[in-house]
DNA sequence: AACGATCCCTGTTGGC
DNA sequence: TGCCAACAGGGATCGT
């Protein structure tokens, strides 16, 4: 669950407790999460000794600059959630990355499904992680007239289009969902099909939607999955207007929330407010 | 090129 | 109660 309100939650909460701080060791327990790093060796060598100048993100991907011109690149994937805690504090399982800072601290990496991963990258690296990447939705979400020229001619539906982190980078699975149903816009429409006045609805949907995510401090589905670095859940599940409501009442109109299964995705939409 | 399916991995949940 | 299939926040990759 954790798309850019979460990742950007939790980056702020990492940039208020880590910034400065200087790496003292590191231990990875799982290798599958160093796979992005070209030399694996690399990871552990790069961060000892090194200082966390601060932390950014782009779309998903957390971004923790250290000095020596490297970057600390981080994806939580489906699973994953960054901790932090005394050294010693009791672990929660599936802790596959720990990184001791002097003091005593130390930053875990929490990652059931391990499709998240760590990697410590130099400049010329760092394109084959974050090259791909669109303009990030919240602070670079592109204009009306640039949207309707990546969306024309594109016969996917919306909702996959939204999906794809090269046209914009961020939204995820629930807030797509959320952003279409705040623009009333039918996740199945061909993105070619959007017309002017709905470009600039979905804009709005998305900065709105987005921003709603992050004043909650994000969605906690269950206890297991995202939660703030400090252990404490986000808010934003109360809030939800489709994302996991099914057959229940739309909040603008109580006509019953619908399911399909779009791109192998589960996708929900109000069926009277959204065409 | 663009699109859709499949796979990666572990845990939880719902139906029988 | 027990078992097993379906499903879960993401994204890389592979056919068509």
């Amino acid at each position: 669950m954790p798309e850019l309100p979460e990742v950007e939650t939790t980056r702020r909460c990492l940039e208020a407790e880590l910034a400065g701080a200087a790496v003292v060791s590191s231990e990875v327990r799982r290798s599958r999460m160093l796979r992005r790093q070209p030399r694996p060796a690399d990871f552990a060598d790069r961060l000892a000794g090194s200082t966390v100048t601060g932390f950014g993100r782009h779309g998903k991907f957390l971004v923790a600059e250290l000095d020596r011109d490297l970057s600390w690149v981080t994806h939580l994937g489906m699973s994953g959630r960054i901790a932090v805690a005394r050294a010693g504090a009791p672990e929660a399982p599936h802790t596959n990355v720990v990184v001791r800072f002097a003091g005593g601290r130390e930053l875990r990496f929490v990652d059931p499904r391990t499709f998240g991963f760590m990697a410590v990258l130099a400049d010329d690296e760092l394109g084959s992680v974050l090259g791909g990447l669109g303009p990030d939705a919240l602070t670079d979400l592109p204009r009306s007239a640039a949207l309707e020229l990546a969306l024309a001619r594109r016969s996917a539906p919306i909702k996959a289009l939204l999906l794809d982190q090269r046209i914009v980078a961020g939204l995820g699975n629930i807030y797509a969902d959320e952003a279409l149903h705040r623009a009333r816009i039918d996740p199945r429409r061909p993105g070619g099909t959007l017309a002017g006045a709905e470009i600039g609805r979905l804009r709005t949907a998305i900065r709105t939607t987005l921003a709603a995510g992050l004043r909650w401090g994000g969605t906690s589905l269950d206890d297991l999955a995202y939660l703030l670095p400090d252990g404490t859940a986000g808010e934003y599940k109360a809030r939800l207007r489709v994302y996991g409501r099914e057959d229940r009442p739309c909040r603008v109109c109580g006509t019953p929330i619908r399911r399909v299964m779009l791109r192998q995705r589960s996708t929900h939409w109000c069926p009277r407010c959204q065409t």
